[in-house]
DNA sequence: GTTGATATACGGCAGGTGCCGTATTTCGTC
DNA sequence: GACGAAATACGGCACCTGCCGTATATCAAC
């Protein structure tokens, strides 16, 4: 049997916080015991009930950004934070993770996320929407990230592939791809069926969908 | 016995669309009938379903702002169109009760106020946010602006078309999409050519990148 | 300095795609 | 009942894809 999660809901939207709170309520050993519409109402609340966890959306009023996070640990250094938010921007996501966030969820994202999000930091894992997952990923971005073990890279692609993906995904055949990288098509083929392996995708269209899905930027 | 009223909701973030849609079915005599994540994908539905009523919020990608709700009137005239949004200017409530939405309801509001707005719209009244409510004084008053020329082309695909997208999309061959359709492969790749031809697709990818963008169920 | 991952490159083969035709049937509308 | 839109069906052809090999150069890591 587990232990109950106290949870409190941070967000000005108050449709947002009822959604939240309802489909929260459809899960087992969970409890919304607060909700706060602005920053200072929420450092209040969290000092009063030190809750297990708090579903934070970044753009709430008094809310200055990736900072509050740092606040809201310095308050409840074992609560876990949740960010939830529209922006998708990869610098932002790595900025959430570094200044303590336990998960990552986008508002466009499928809300069936929720409940994998919780059960992963619940593992003291870090989670990531689907959607933003490339954004840890993309070894141009490997600063080392102080995360506590958290295997977040089901299937890693290479610089390479990961160009090939993305140009695939807008419909270029290996010959074109060939051409805008200036390699030989039979080698974008070559890349273009590793990465496929890797993925297990076997045709085009599951390419640009999964292309599509990870949010790669697709013209 | 009041008559079941098929709602839309059209908003980009999945999350608020899961809340709307749970805080409606706690309604009686409502129905979510179909949801949209952006302007093409709901115009669309609108077209294929003619739902009661459509909850939209406009900021969703493809909904130029306070035009849009034109463009829907022209597409379903009595559709009562209910607006969801963060924005509290006064100037944006008078546009959009002007350009014929029914009602007003702020992100930031109480959601019980939900209830409210779908009662009052249905005796054919004006529903507005207590927080814009001062927005306009006398919102009874509204006479629904005569419906403009069309001025809108979403290029129609055909009842077929729409089928064989989507399962092209999914990575279904021609042959595969004749199989589970029961016609020819022929026939199947000649529908695909067709649709092609009028979204100005050049390829498989075009087509799933295509038919996710407007949110057509995938997978 | 050997190992492993990455990137490069080539080729065969079956099957699929994209574009070009044409043609018949069905069905709702005017 | 005439008409147009939609759905059905067939075929050729160049090209591309997806899967199977193999092979070499580079470079970081151990």
């Amino acid at each position: 049997m587990r232990k109950l999660l106290t949870i409190v809901v941070a967000d000005d939207h108050a449709i947002v916080r009822e959604g939240l709170k309802l489909l929260l309520s459809t899960m087992d050993h969970v409890s919304v015991v607060a909700e706060a519409a602005d920053g200072e109402t929420l450092t209040t609340i969290v000092r009063a009930s030190s809750p297990d966890l708090v579903i934070l959306d970044l753009g709430m009023p008094g809310v200055a950004g990736v900072q509050f996070i740092s606040e809201l640990r310095t308050v409840a250094p074992r609560m876990k934070i949740l960010v939830l938010t529209a922006n998708i921007e990869p610098r932002t996501v790595r900025a959430v993770i570094a200044a303590g966030a336990s998960g990552y969820l986008t508002k466009t994202g499928d809300p069936a996320e929720l409940n994998a999000a919780l059960d992963a930091m619940l593992r003291n894992e870090i989670y990531l929407s689907q959607s933003v997952r490339f954004a840890i990923d993309d070894p141009r971005s490997h600063e080392p990230p102080p995360l506590t073990g958290a295997a977040l890279s089901p299937i890693p692609l290479t610089r390479r592939e990961m160009q090939i993906l993305s140009l695939a995904a807008q419909g270029l055949t290996a010959r074109e791809t060939a051409d805008r990288l200036g390699i030989s098509p039979l080698t974008a083929r070559k890349h273009r069926e590793n990465l496929m392996r890797k993925l297990s995708l076997h045709n085009t269209a599951e390419i640009a969908a999964y292309a599509l899905r990870i949010g790669l930027p697709i013209g």
